[in-house]
DNA sequence: ATGACGGTAGCATACCGA
């Protein structure tokens, strides 16, 4: 059994890239971010044709986040709980896979900058906060299921300096500073395993790398999407890998495909 | 200190991303 997350920057720019790597890798459940479409220009009708059922939180030109399973998906909660947002970011669904009722979901975490180039409008660097808070609210509840949880997304945070190219270039960076890393990393003590981190001590694990500057070819990148899982799923959990396939050919996405293996 | 590149809306160029 397969999970996987990726975001897709415009479902509808990638639907090539996004259809040849689910004909080669086969996942049972993809989480997207970015469709950067709503439910109109969604392309139901391709996905359909490989076996997929797509449940979406659409939104126009920005944001916007889906869930494509090759089994039934029902949503449980489209936005968060207690928090008022007019971007489309977070979609939360229950998938039955071979008897096991798995929670999923697909987040697209605020960036925050500014203030980075900014520092006038901490506007976007609050809303990141606010997001991060309801969040872990509601993270909360999701942590006393008793069924495996998959939490997974953009989240646009990077913890550590391992998990960046150049650390010091990104010191006061929304990304990078110490105020989200500290509220990611208390999803950990909720119980929520970061899955790469598990079976990979050393590696970067970079998903990201800009499209300027030839950052992909240099490795210059970022490791900022992530799988958290908790006990249930950590059960069944076999392996964690980054996919860079989807990076190397024509017209990728910035980002990359990270995805996880489970016993069943 | 910052948007090179790339996507969207919509038709020129502004806004957004990380």
């Amino acid at each position: 059994m397969k999970i996987a997350t990726y975001n897709v920057n415009s479902v509808n720019a990638r639907i090539d890239n996004l259809i040849a790597w689910l004909k080669e890798d086969k996942p049972d459940v993809v989480l997207l971010q970015e469709i950067k479409t709503e439910f109109n220009s969604f392309p139901f009708f391709e996905l359909q044709t490989l076996g997929y059922e797509a449940k979406i939180l659409g939104q126009k030109s920005y944001n916007g986040v889906a869930i494509l399973g090759k089994n039934k998906i029902n949503v449980i909660q489209e936005n968060l709980p207690g928090l008022k947002d007019d971007n489309a970011r977070y979609l939360e669904a229950d998938v039955t896979i071979e008897g096991t009722k798995w929670r999923v979901a697909s987040i697209y975490l605020p960036n925050g900058n500014p203030p980075y180039n900014n520092p006038d409008d901490d506007s976007k660097w609050c809303y990141k906060l606010k997001w991060m808070d309801a969040f872990l609210e509601h993270a909360k509840e999701l942590a006393i299921l008793r069924q495996p949880v998959v939490l997974g997304g953009d989240f646009n945070v990077i913890m550590t300096d391992n998990d960046v190219y150049d650390p010091s270039v990104f010191k006061n960076n929304a990304l990078f500073r110490p105020e989200v890393r500290k509220k990611l990393k208390a999803l950990s003590y909720l119980g929520f395993y970061d899955a790469f981190k598990i079976k990979h001590e050393k590696e970067n694990g970079y998903t990201f790398w800009d499209y300027a500057g030839a950052a992909f070819h240099n490795d210059w990148g970022m490791r900022i999407d992530y799988l958290w899982l908790n006990a249930y799923a950590v059960d069944k959990f076999e392996s964690c890998e980054v996919n860079k396939k989807p990076r190397c050919g024509q017209k990728p996405s910035d980002h990359t495909v990270l995805q996880a293996v489970f016993d069943k």
